[in-house]
DNA sequence: ACCGTAGCCGTAAACGTTTCCAGGTACGCA
DNA sequence: TGCGTACCTGGAAACGTTTACGGCTACGGT
């Protein structure tokens, strides 16, 4: 409970003004003998400074925003981990907010203006004019997580899905799927729009696309027990994240269908749960932890220089093949996967 | 863009002092006229108040954090996820760190002498002396997740491992289990160390103990792949945590043997993929959602009454029965819950 | 007419730092 | 001896806010 030491008492100890004080424990110029002193004054009565105080004076508060629309939801995590990791690498703290919907997000990003983050990566749910507008105006640099208009003149990282989804339709026409289905999420959102618009790029405007209530497994059961029963069933789908895919993989089992070979599923993002559930998911992976990287080192970048030319940055999609979509299948080759470290809690 | 306004700038448009601008805006004694004005004043200069300097004023930064070993762990992230939604909706900021080892998380706390935040929830991942000492030291409370020696004088939230272990054994001691065996991760952790010792508790020392390498389904389908090869077959398995018991579930499907008729599984910690999983894994839900909320709720007592009694509350545990150990195997409620009595301290 | 009081206001200090600036000392060199 | 210089130091201002304090005005009661 000792009361915290000040910079005046650390002075006063060591005998010499609060200015040499300060200059002696950041290094500036100043003789050995008051450096000396100071540091042992310092180190006596367990002086650390103030970060408020010194953020007030520097103007800077070393903190950085990470802003999602849902923590909880696993992609967001993993982009969460590898933002943390550098930004705490670069002494950065990190604050984590969920933004809920879009009027929060606006909401979010104007909060900024009360500088209590030197800057922010936005994990926007839906694009507006009016966020837009604020990121344009916001007065800390904001790295957005997808895509932009370029006139706002901010960082972007995005996935490449269209890239990723036609490597998967690729992949399963290759296999000899005849027809494909989509099983989208909401297509208001903005995956579900840019998923739905690859999707259809890459199988054509024949292929059928049907769109879940919400991105859930839940979801995903129910519009694809819909279409597995209907007439015209496809022979593949691929859904519009693994969690879709779940859905529609416990609906074939449910009506009976063997995958992969009376049906392919493909999901998107590869996820812990596609790769631990079997059938085993095939995924596009769209690289969530490499997008977090890019887009946290890019705001670091901006904040050494806040001149530099804003730039958009596409992380490469790429395909983990498994077994519900591999119809050569061998039984089990499901350890395929790249080995994760996963501590477990530590409490008790 | 647009420079920050102050609020000198402010009270020189409305044409008062500074103090009166502040006290306009803060809503304490002051005329209707002037309040106006500054309020109009505010409006047209977009003026916010600057978090850092009113921070140092007022000394305090609105700010909590939350430490924990490892972000990316689901029931991390699940209690950060409660965390943050109590502690965004008391108008704090939250802070999120993950500490890495040992030395790391006392770093972390002694730091907090900065004074970056008013206050933090910390998961350990193990508890030293060292680490006792620093919480008990640190000048902003803290709340632990996990069990601390009394002496540290400092609020606790743990979970009920032993009773939630104990309802599972029960569990399936009463679908008609004749031979448990538990899987453990590495008995040197905390959970595996807590975990197991509630196992022998309930389920009698001659029951069949193993220990994987670590907490994953590689680890735990390695383990279970020789018990269940080996002579005396258990009949039930329960894993320490829900991804050991995916494991077990892999192993019990390679080796041709049906859950839960020839093999039940029940897992810990009741997470997502469990849900999701077929058979859908029945698991003991140790309330980590709840156990966050609880530990903000408590830091936040706190905050507001620093001289309280430090309280150690228990979160209690339930079991979710599922496909993997319903021998019945009727359709079932998901959400089945087994209550546990269990004294809960400190409702409000 | 006077005084007490209530209401509002501005000046200035304070929070804990960093940093500009001017002054002081010591020293080397002419 | 005198002067320039290099080095170090302390005083004070500044960052943007809140707030204690005292003063002013207006007003109502005696």
């Amino acid at each position: 409970m000792a009361q915290r030491a000040t910079i005046t008492q650390v002075a006063q100890r060591a005998g010499v003004s609060i200015a040499s004080a300060s200059r002696a424990l950041n290094g500036l110029t100043s003789a050995t003998a008051t450096v000396e002193a100071v540091r042992a004054a310092a180190r006596e009565l367990g002086y650390i400074p103030d970060a408020t105080a010194r953020s007030l004076k520097l103007g800077r508060t070393l903190q950085l925003a990470y802003a999602v629309a849902d923590i909880g939801n696993p992609v967001y995590v993993e982009m969460m981990a590898a933002i943390q990791e550098v930004v705490s690498g670069a002494g950065y703290r990190l604050l984590v907010t969920n933004t809920g919907d879009a009027a929060g997000t606006v909401d979010l990003v104007t909060s900024l203006q009360r500088g209590y983050a030197d800057g922010m990566v936005l994990s926007p749910l839906r694009v507006t004019d009016e966020l837009v507008a604020a990121v344009a105006q916001s007065p800390v640099p904001v790295v957005v997580l997808g895509r932009m208009p370029e006139s706002a003149g901010v960082d972007t990282v995005a996935p490449d899905s269209a890239g990723g989804i036609a490597l998967a339709v690729a992949h399963l026409h290759a296999i000899g799927a005849r027809r494909i289905a989509f099983v989208n999420g909401p297509a208001d959102t903005i995956p579900g729009r840019v998923r739905g618009g690859a999707f259809v790029a890459a199988a054509g405007p024949d292929a059928p696309v049907v769109s879940a209530a919400d991105f859930t497994a839940a979801a995903g059961h129910a519009v694809a027990h819909a279409l597995l029963s209907g007439p015209d069933r496809p022979d593949a789908v691929l859904a519009a994240n693994d969690l879709l895919a779940i859905g529609v993989l416990h609906a074939a089992d449910q009506l009976g269908l063997s995958t992969p070979d009376q049906l392919a599923v493909v999901g998107v993002d590869d996820t812990e749960l596609g790769k631990l559930f079997r059938p085993a998911l095939t995924s596009v992976d769209l690289g969530a932890s490499e997008r977090g990287r890019r887009a946290a080192e890019l705001l670091l970048e901006r904040l050494n220089d806040p001149h530099k030319k804003p730039q958009q940055v596409v992380v490469p999609a790429a395909l983990s093949v498994r077994r519900s979509s591999d119809v050569k299948g061998e039984p089990m080759a499901d350890d395929a996967r790249a080995p994760h470290q996963q501590d477990q809690e530590g409490e008790r």
